[in-house]
DNA sequence: TGGGGTTAT
DNA sequence: ATAACCC
């Protein structure tokens, strides 16, 4: 038996023109899903109502709840008032500012980081991490006395059969104990619990994170791959297919993953578009090459606000101001510049599910330049560039009807810092490129174009 | 259905 | 700018 063969050398991804040799076939994926997320850090926050059902409020529903509730019947995104009935006792707590979520969920990522640097965030508690690299390292360092003794550490999905002489067996099971050593690191640094999948694409890691739930983990050997996938009642929890997409797949009869799976090609291409139809198809089979890739810095912040009726411009200015005032301490904390905003309402409709129409425009560079600074009167000019985006979308001299505004910044720049002896200077990307000339044209003339 | 996020077209 | 996806 050999430890080390097995993959496909493939020569692909030129990097600074050089040619690298990288294995692309077996891959060890995790997918790390926090318990009940928010409901663990307000329990963190206030330790009394760790033994209590608790459920986070949004509005009028309760978004998440920890396991006592869900013992007690309520479920995510019910009605507040139903969860009441079903569990009078619930605790409720306010959970519309997700300021201290979105901080340790970030540290969640980064604990992640520090195992490997291939971190992919999925909403604010959810975490892929490409082990491949770090799997092939201990698989190097394993002596061969160690090997008889492997051992998988949490679940095997369908308690399968472990063979120590399949390498992929072999990889996956590394995998299992580097994803135990990370729930440990959460919980000993972080308090937090939550479940792990160990599979050979983000598919199916993410799929079998899920059979075990609170607190445990589970790894997929590629044997059980097709019991998985067929452990799925209906196309629609296969992650990637969507509600749209669902409905479009139902009114062609296709309801199960092996509908799916056997549907002709050709015809599901017509329907859905060649990428679409590709992709999906693919995982109806369990199949997903795509890599996980390092979520960085977030490339956008929004606030945003929900409500009954909003109906006169006095009002929307009021609630542009409180989204406002959160989103510029925001990106005072992340130090980068965003270089373009945006504007979201809802208006109400009594039929027509869920349609956002939006207007973003630049923001001029002597604004942006104060965005740091502590918050010399940036405000006024916010408010004016937005409530212009707002009547540029309503007709404010017809009666309107809102049910949701919402401000985004995005296309965030990084200051560039240059050396220059003792000091450094923060300089914004135009006049960096200015005084560097190895830095020009395309930031030179996007910084231009958006100035005027 | 909340209050966020991402990528593709 | 919208539409789809994810949580």
């Amino acid at each position: 038996m050999e430890l080390t063969g097995s993959g496909e050398a493939g020569y692909s991804q030129a990097v600074h023109d050089q040619v690298v040799p990288t294995r692309s076939s077996p891959r060890v994926i995790i997918h790390v899903d926090l318990d009940c997320f928010y409901a663990q850090v307000e329990m963190i926050s206030n330790p009394e109502l760790k033994d209590k059902p608790l459920g986070v409020q949004q509005k009028y529903l309760v978004v998440t709840c920890n396991y006592e509730a869900r013992k007690l019947g309520v479920k995510k995104l019910m009605n507040v008032r139903d969860a009441k009935e079903k569990c009078p006792q619930l605790v409720l707590v306010n959970g519309e500012d997700l300021t201290r979520y979105r901080e340790m969920s970030y540290k969640v990522t980064e604990l992640l980081e520090e195992f490997s640097p291939v971190v992919e965030r999925l909403g604010f508690d959810e975490n892929f991490v490409d082990l491949t690299e770090m799997v092939e390292k201990r698989l190097q360092q394993l002596q061969s006395d160690e090997l008889p003794t492997m051992t998988v550490s949490g679940h095997v999905y369908n308690n399968q059969y472990i063979n120590l002489h399949d390498i992929l067996h072999i990889r996956l099971l590394i995998g299992s104990h580097i994803a135990a050593e990370m729930r440990e690191a959460m919980y000993n640094q972080l308090g937090l619990t939550g479940c792990a999948g160990v599979a050979s694409n983000k598919l199916l890691a993410k799929l079998v994170s899920g059979i075990f739930k609170p607190n445990q983990q589970t790894v997929l050997l590629p044997e059980s791959c097709q019991d998985l996938i067929h452990s799925l009642n209906h196309i629609k929890e296969m992650p990637g297919i969507g509600y749209k997409t669902a409905k479009r797949l139902e009114a062609l009869g296709i309801h199960s993953v092996r509908d799916l799976q056997t549907f002709s090609s050709k015809i599901l291409e017509k329907e859905l578009g060649i990428s679409v139809a590709q992709r999906i198809q693919k995982l109806s089979f369990g199949e997903d090459n795509s890599p996980v890739i390092p979520s960085g810095p977030v490339q956008s912040f929004s606030e945003e606000d929900s409500f009954k009726k909003c109906s006169s411009e006095v009002e929307v200015k009021k609630k542009i101001e409180e989204l406002l005032a959160s989103l510029l301490n925001r990106v005072c904390q992340d130090g980068r510049k965003p270089h373009t905003v945006r504007l979201i309402i809802r208006r109400y409709s009594s039929e027509k599910h869920y349609s956002r129409e939006s207007r973003q425009c630049p923001i001029p560079s002597h604004v942006i330049q104060k965005l740091g600074t502590g918050n010399c009167d940036v405000m006024t000019p916010m408010v004016d560039i937005l409530m212009k985006l707002f009547r540029n979308m309503v007709n404010v001299k017809m009666p309107f009807h809102l049910t949701l505004l919402s401000v985004c910044f995005c296309n965030l720049k990084a200051l560039h810092t240059v050396k220059k002896g003792p000091m450094d200077y923060y300089l914004s990307p135009s006049l960096s490129a200015i005084s560097h000339s190895e830095q020009h044209s395309s930031e030179m003339k996007d910084t231009s174009m958006e100035d005027f």
